[in-house]
DNA sequence: CACTTTTCCCAAAACGTTTTGGAAAAAGGA
DNA sequence: TCCTTTTTCCAAAACGTTTTGGGAAAAGTG
């Protein structure tokens, strides 16, 4: 018999010195049973103090750390969540994202889990990426973002009562956990501020149809209007692609001046604020001065600028939190349809949304 | 006894509709023993060619795939990568770091490995993060990416013979595993370019000091200035900040043309090219006319903006999987020194590499 | 003191694989 | 036919944890 396998190994195998101890070397060292150590180490009140305290002290001195894999195979979890993102879509285009991501991470960490990536090249792959950690038991739940308005990934994970959330909301019966920004009320503060400020003609540049949050941003901008006693005029509302913002935003910057009675004053997501400062540079007009601009989202070019650019501006990184925070609930067995958060965005008012000249 | 246990149930326990089936069950199905089952579907040869089809097919009707908890635990491996980002160095300001995540990713998903990901601060978190995977035993292998001529991350695990790969190089004697661009290179031909074309007044905005990166591009743009017969102005050199990028390269941008004698051309980051257009924008010079620009890295905005860009194009996405896939060999115990590539960057000339006026 | 309760600890089972070390059956060789 | 070799399968061990279900000793209780 070689019950006593390995051990403190130091340069064997595939060269890594492992200087890690496990369970029962631990054990064996504090003359106990691997079940009373791994008891005291989780504070199980069945272990005394004073072993306990033992125990602790040498798990420290040892640099013990519990085989993770071990664990999750016993406890029959992954402590694992997936999130698939997509190159295409230059939503992460700037601070946004890393800051949703920056917040997600870390409470993933702090939660002891691991956070696990995909990158998809299209929607396609997407759904494949994200077929394969569910399928393969790799997560435990999944974090979606940059959702469309029909979106499969949402009825595949509630078709399995999979656990997941949504930074956003989708259009689905079934109730679901999401933290999303309030678009609406967002759009809705921004478009009424311009009014007040004297604006009449104030147009929208918003982003694509079929992703979910211009619903908002339109309903914001529709609703500002009808506060402020303004009339809806289609003309002044132009949709730009996702794939090439700054071309497309440009190319409607452009448009939306061939009207007979311009706008005097553009709404839009800051992705594209490229493109509209350049088509503006082309009319000769300046921004801020001539037209009144507000971004939603605090991108640094929105900063950097000059005249810099007033935004709204939305807590990507405390989002990121809650629904990491969420999710930890759903996949403990919460009924996912008691979270759903909307948090509000603040207004930042900077040098572009002066009242017209 | 019941040794038999849950199996397929359906709607409990956490509310996961478990569709699956693990291999015991698999193997009862098939009146086979679990070992003949898991060596039938790994292709062993001592199972006849007739069991083994029956087994892949039961195994494809049923669904079955093995759980990888179960098995990292039996090989003792994680079957994941691991990779630490930072929300400061605006990673993902553009496209570059996705394009090279997304070929990451490729490769490990196609490895059936797992990548995870780490969001950290700064450089303590940083390494916190990065020890957090490889003493916890949660990775096989780390990729480092962003790297400093001084870089603790390396270091570290060399030390402990831990596997990894660099994106980019370090100052390091031992030997290690790195992808890196061909930085010099590329900023020496796009500076014999403009030579040739007649400039003489070349200026370098260059990265960060600290990073490894701008130390290539400072090679490159000297030694295509000796290449060309033209003398090194240390006036003609700038660096601005990761943290910053536009509002220091437009300050040095301002900077650079109040020399006695300006620069024609700037050779650069294309992360800077907001500064430096704001820059001279404000001292009314037309990019493309009357300085000519290069930057490194072929971003949206290099396409989008008119005069376009000219730009050097490293190849990201094929880095990325290169780097995967020496990480694999590392992994496997091949030794790292063998695994250093240099990759060409490709210089793409559009409209702001003309010929001084 | 005899009994019950509480405190403290542990052996064994379990999680779902893969690997080890055979063993039975079939095929081949004389 | 008998022995050897090859083919085909499998029971048991192992990976490193946590959980289960006690059990012995110590501490209360009358």
């Amino acid at each position: 018999m070689f019950q006593e396998q390995s051990g403190n190994r130091i340069g064997l195998g595939n060269g890594f010195k492992s200087m890690t101890i496990n369970l029962k070397q631990l054990s064996k060292l504090l003359k106990l049973s691997p079940t009373t150590v791994s008891r005291a180490l989780a504070d199980y009140p069945d272990v005394s103090a004073k072993t306990r305290a033992r125990v602790k002290q040498m798990a420290i001195q040892q640099g013990y750390q519990p085989n993770p894999v071990a664990r999750r195979l016993q406890k029959g979890k992954t402590e694992t969540i997936g999130i698939v993102i997509t190159p295409e879509q230059n939503y992460f285009s700037d601070t946004f994202f890393i800051d949703l991501l920056s917040g997600i991470s870390n409470q993933i960490t702090r939660a002891e889990y691991e956070l696990i990536l995909g990158v998809a090249s299209d929607e396609e792959h997407e759904m494949q990426s994200m077929r394969r950690m569910v399928e393969g038991k790799r997560v435990d739940g999944m974090i979606l973002t940059l959702i469309r308005e029909q979106d499969p990934r949402v009825g595949y994970l509630l078709d399995r009562d999979f656990p997941f959330v949504l930074y956003g909301r989708t259009r689905e019966t079934r109730p679901y956990a999401f933290v999303d920004m309030d678009g609406k009320q967002a759009f809705e503060k921004a478009c009424t501020y311009l009014a007040g400020l004297g604006h009449r003609r104030i147009a929208l540049l918003n982003g694509e149809p079929g992703f979910m949050f211009p619903v908002g941003c339109r309903e914001g901008y529709e609703s500002g209007l009808f506060l402020s006693g303004l009339e809806l005029d289609p003309d002044l509302i132009r949709e730009w692609k996702h794939k090439d913002p700054s071309q497309s935003s440009y190319r409607w910057t452009l448009e939306l001046f061939k009207n007979d009675n311009p706008p005097t004053a553009i709404l839009f997501q800051t992705e594209a604020v490229n493109g509209i400062f350049k088509g503006l540079d082309e009319l000769n007009l300046q921004p801020g001065k001539d037209v009144a601009l507000i971004g939603y989202d605090d991108l640094e070019i929105a900063r950097i600028h000059r005249p810099s650019l007033s935004v709204l501006r939305p807590q990507a990184r405390e989002a990121g939190q809650r629904v990491v925070n969420i999710l930890l609930e759903v996949i403990k067995g919460e009924d996912p349809g008691k979270f759903q958060e909307i948090h509000q965005v603040e207004m930042v008012i900077r040098e572009t949304s002066l009242p017209p000249s």
